[in-house]
DNA sequence: TAAATCGTTTCATATAATGAAACGCTGTTT
DNA sequence: AAACAGCGTTTCATTATATGAAACGATTTA
């Protein structure tokens, strides 16, 4: 569901309905008809078809050969000019890059947004057994190492807010689900400069994050590599880590160069 | 000014306005407040705000410090979610940095779509003056070489609905304006089997763009290379060919393996 | 052949979008 | 200091438009 950031004022229904219908296709399944829309976001019928023959028209949906509605060619253009971050994403590609042709597993590089870790790029490891996550998608930050070390070198009265915000849900087993623990957690990534997933989030994978920061020792972002238990031992650590913060510096350059 | 595929239909105002409100965001200017967008579009300065309101509440647009709109975080989401040519801009990022770390010019990767040149995506050129075009906006196609490729290698029955419905204007006096002069130019491309783009769309801008085939042949898509009329010359198209044709045989196997 | 889907259209009704005007705020000009 | 001009925002009566139950025609399934 859609999140609203203000307190229920003059909006104008229609367009909450249109985005609320373009919001399901985030999910798995990516093909909707008229029917199953109208049945999942519980509008009427008549409502959810004409909404989408706007959404249509509009280019945000196209029909794929089976009259299937799918998300259209204009969000692509739409999301390719949003300016947040911009600068971050364009800077990241080259060093995750060099990072990926390194250590041959999934480089993620993401921000922390609304108190959840927003994922800005990402290079994909070329094997076969591989993590895959949407750029643009969101995750817990509480139990990713991306997440907990965007949380580790905030403020503390953001990390206190970020705690009264958030219920710390078990994922599986590993996952940090008390608030004490957890900052204990944070208290040792801020003194060995990273963080692990030991899994935390998802059994049998395992992820490696260190910070990104600006000129002023503020953090901006972070770096994660991920990958199957399998394959990701603990002795590789100090190994990943050399090659990891290399491109941290190198987005760390470019950034403070443009900036 | 958006696209309408169809006659008018019974279409939703309300969401019709909301993205011919974000369609402004697509030119130059990326922030814009109330009264500016109000009167850019036409719509009732009330209605404006309500609908900016909306649109900022769903996420699909966001305040800067100094209270004016800009694209959203949600845009960002959905644009990286869409998944026509998915496959194709995903296949070609890697081919696409070869071409570019040997050429070092900006490269460009795309389809054609509703009759112009689709962006899908680019590598930018590391030089200080470089083309800089945005993935997911359009361009024509009768005066750039990647889309007098894309052209060239379509069906006689598109190109003759091409030409029905595109008017040949001139961008510079390099410009095919006449219908015939073009369709030699197309069987010109055919038989050498690339395009050149000789200030045709911008004066100082040269290009040269190749086919990329799938494995029955037909043409997916088209690559160009993109530089200053400073520095990108004649005797050099040999050698960019080798390069840029390596690339494209990159992505043919691998959208021939995964299809 | 009948039943069950589907997307689409109809039409009376009620709801929600609309816009002129007023409001409160900020910064600039007189 | 006062007047002005710019901004985003709110109000409220009016009107236009979104709404949904039902019917429709076309496919697909039983």
């Amino acid at each position: 569901m859609i999140f609203m950031n203000e307190d229920v004022k003059d909006l104008n229904l229609s367009v909450v309905k249109a985005f609320t219908l373009l919001d399901v296709f985030v999910g798995d399944k990516k093909e909707w008809g008229v029917r199953e829309l109208a049945k999942k976001t519980g509008y009427n019928k008549s409502t959810t078809y004409r909404l989408l023959s706007t959404l249509e028209s509009l280019g945000a949906l196209q029909k794929n050969n089976e009259d299937k509605y799918l998300l259209g060619l204009k969000l692509f253009e739409l999301g390719n000019l949003v300016s947040i971050h911009k600068a971050l994403r364009k800077q990241s590609r080259v060093p995750l890059e060099h990072i990926a042709s390194e250590i041959k597993e999934t480089v993620h590089f993401g921000v922390l947004s609304k108190g959840q870790v927003l994922y800005l790029n990402k290079t994909e490891s070329p094997q076969g057994l591989k993590v895959s996550t949407q750029i643009g998608s969101y995750q817990k930050a509480y139990c990713t190492a991306i997440g907990k070390v965007l949380l580790a070198f905030s403020s503390e009265k953001e990390i206190t807010e970020y705690l009264k915000m958030t219920s710390l849900d078990a994922c599986t087993d590993n996952t940090i689900t008390d608030a004490q623990v957890l900052l204990e957690e944070l208290k040792k990534i801020r003194k060995q400069q990273y963080a692990l997933d030991m899994e935390e989030l998802e059994l049998g994978l395992i992820c490696i994050a260190i910070p990104v920061f600006d000129k002023n020792d503020e953090i901006v972002a972070s770096i994660s590599v991920s990958g199957p238990s399998s394959r990701f031992k603990l002795e590789n650590i100090d190994n990943y880590l050399t090659i990891i913060k290399k491109g941290a510096r190198e987005i760390e350059e470019s950034i403070n160069y443009y900036n």
